[in-house]
RNA sequence: CGAGGCGUGGCUCAGUUUGGUAGAGCGCCACGUUCGGGACGUGGAAGUCGCAGGUUCAAAUCCUGUCGCCUCGACCA
């Protein structure tokens, strides 16, 4: 837990109530509002605007792969959702119904979308015909719904915002290439961009996608110790193709069905930024994402010279391409301090009559704090290099965060010690029997997170009933 | 879906136990003075007390129903 010195005092520390913490931060930095429907959330502009520089550096990431965008319709007739019997199971209960159209009770009911699987094979079934139309390498951004029993902002919402991708291949060894290079794509956007490292590995059968061979997951490690599943990617083989009769002529002209892919990553991944580099002044975004990056402040901005000087210091940040904004408001400089720190955005400069004089201003980093008097001249490139300083000085940060909250357990009286008093990842051996997932779930709240792709061994034995294991696991409490 | 909490100006809440003129702080608007860590003064606007019934001379307050929100669990990105 942080334990910054406080600066703003609207929000509660984390230390004192985690989950206030974060409400708080969501509704001070005016990233949402709280709709009329419950569970489903107004993204105000500010909170948009970083899901929009999200979905740019994505989509340009997953472009540069092959990728092509679509969208699909919102409804998938019942009997299309039923087509996949695993699938429908996993996603029945959290279903919205459409049931009437204006006055009339349709002849079939038609569900909102809670992911896309069913309307891209369908699609797939009509427009594959031969090994020449492969692959398809589609993704849509869109919404999807899901009835979920309780919400909160980014984390759980009824309807939430997302990328779905999903493609079909001529062969499992392409399709699991593309599972594999998706997962990848996450995992180093998450470390480049939002400066959050990541644990890769694979789902066990008890926690992977309805419907999938197998899912791979990036996993971040939030403040509080808890774990955030914060990417997915899913190699379906051909379990979908043979439901929905996805097939094509290979060179030989014999009749073979694909093998399919999805991967996704969701607006929850604005809650994961949130909850690793947050503090309680507020929020703290990365350089790369933050909708604005500097915050120019003028000091006595009544006093001769001082309002134009910021403004010309704003005008030279902005034609260098930095995302500066100029806060000309008449309130006081304490009250935009407040500002630019609940709302995370990286540097300050302030600019008063003391700094006019010497040919100066004062830069303040959000993320330590630390505060530098710097020449105006050649300002555009120290902020800039600066930015960059705080980007990686972030990721530094969280990834300490995370190495220094795994531990390893190997009895089960660790484990269950880790699990009380070591927030965090703990890796342990397993069975690999799903009694043992659902045991310790049961005695601990734990679940396993991932099977890391660099499997170790730290014991011969399960953790949990003393057989001998088969793999390490990342197991912690989720949310 | 279980357990708890809560709906009163934009926000946070008091007032509900014991029915009797709708309140405070913050924010907002105007003007002035301020300005290097949420400044100050003066004046001003703003609420069918979530909604619907009921009891009563009288309901924010009591009764019934209903809708919604938050937190914690079980389920999920």
């Amino acid at each position: 837990m942080a334990k910054e010195k406080k600066l703003v005092e609207a929000i509660t520390s984390m230390s004192e109530d985690f989950a206030q913490w974060y409400t708080d931060v969501v509704r001070k930095a005016e990233l949402v509002e709280y709709s009329g429907v419950r569970g489903c959330m107004i993204y105000r502009p500010y909170g948009y605007a970083i899901w929009e520089n999200i979905q740019r550096e994505l989509d340009a990431r997953f472009k540069a792969t092959g990728v092509e965008n679509v969208y699909m319709p919102m409804f998938i007739p019942e009997s299309l959702l039923q087509r996949e019997k695993d699938h429908v199971e996993g996603f029945a209960p959290e279903v919205a119904w459409v049931t009437h159209g204006g006055y009339e009770e349709l002849q079939e009911r038609l569900c909102v979308r809670p992911t896309s699987e069913t309307l891209f094979c369908d699609l797939y079934s009509k427009i594959v015909q031969s090994y020449r139309d492969l692959p398809k390498n589609y993704n849509q951004w869109c919404s999807v719904v899901r009835w979920e029993k309780t919400t909160r902002p980014f984390l759980r919402s009824a309807e939430f915002l997302w990328q779905e991708g999903h493609t079909a291949h001529a062969t499992a060894e392409e399709a699991e290439e593309r599972t594999i290079l998706m997962l990848n794509i996450y995992a180093n956007f998450c470390e480049d961009f939002l400066a959050i490292p990541v644990v890769k590995g694979q789902k066990t059968e008890k926690e992977k996608f309805a419907g999938a061979k197998s899912t791979y997951t990036i996993e971040a490690l939030m403040h509080d110790g808890k774990a955030l599943q914060s990417g997915t990617s899913h190699n379906f083989g051909d379990g979908f193709a043979q439901a929905f009769g996805i097939q094509y002529s290979d060179a030989n002209n014999e009749l073979k069905y694909v093998h399919q892919t999805s991967w996704g990553m969701s607006t929850r991944i604005i809650g994961a930024i949130i909850m690793v580099h947050g503090d309680d002044s507020g929020l703290k975004l990365p350089p790369r994402v933050a909708p604005t990056q500097v915050t120019v402040i003028p000091i006595a901005q009544r006093k001769e010279g001082v309002m134009e000087a910021a403004g010309a210091l704003n005008d030279r940040l902005v034609a260098a391409g930095i995302r500066a904004k100029f806060d000309d408001s008449d309130k006081s400089p304490g009250w935009k301090f407040s500002e630019q720190e609940m709302r995370g955005i990286p540097l300050r400069v302030e600019i008063g009559p003391r700094d006019i004089e010497n040919g100066q201003c004062v830069l303040v980093r959000r993320d330590t704090g630390e505060k530098i008097e710097t020449p105006l001249e050649g300002i555009e490139e120290t902020v800039k290099a600066l930015l960059e300083q705080i980007q990686a000085d972030m990721l530094a940060a969280a990834r300490a965060h995370l190495e220094s909250h795994i531990s390893d357990a190997v009895t089960y009286d660790e484990f269950r010690d880790a699990v009380e008093n070591k927030p965090g990842f703990i890796r342990a051996m397993w069975c690999g029997d799903e009694a043992c997932e659902l045991k310790i779930k049961e005695d601990t709240t734990a679940t396993s997170r991932c099977m890391p792709f660099e499997q170790e061994s730290i014991s011969d034995v399960c953790v949990c009933c003393g057989r001998p294991a088969k793999k390490l696991v990342y197991w912690g409490k989720a949310y």
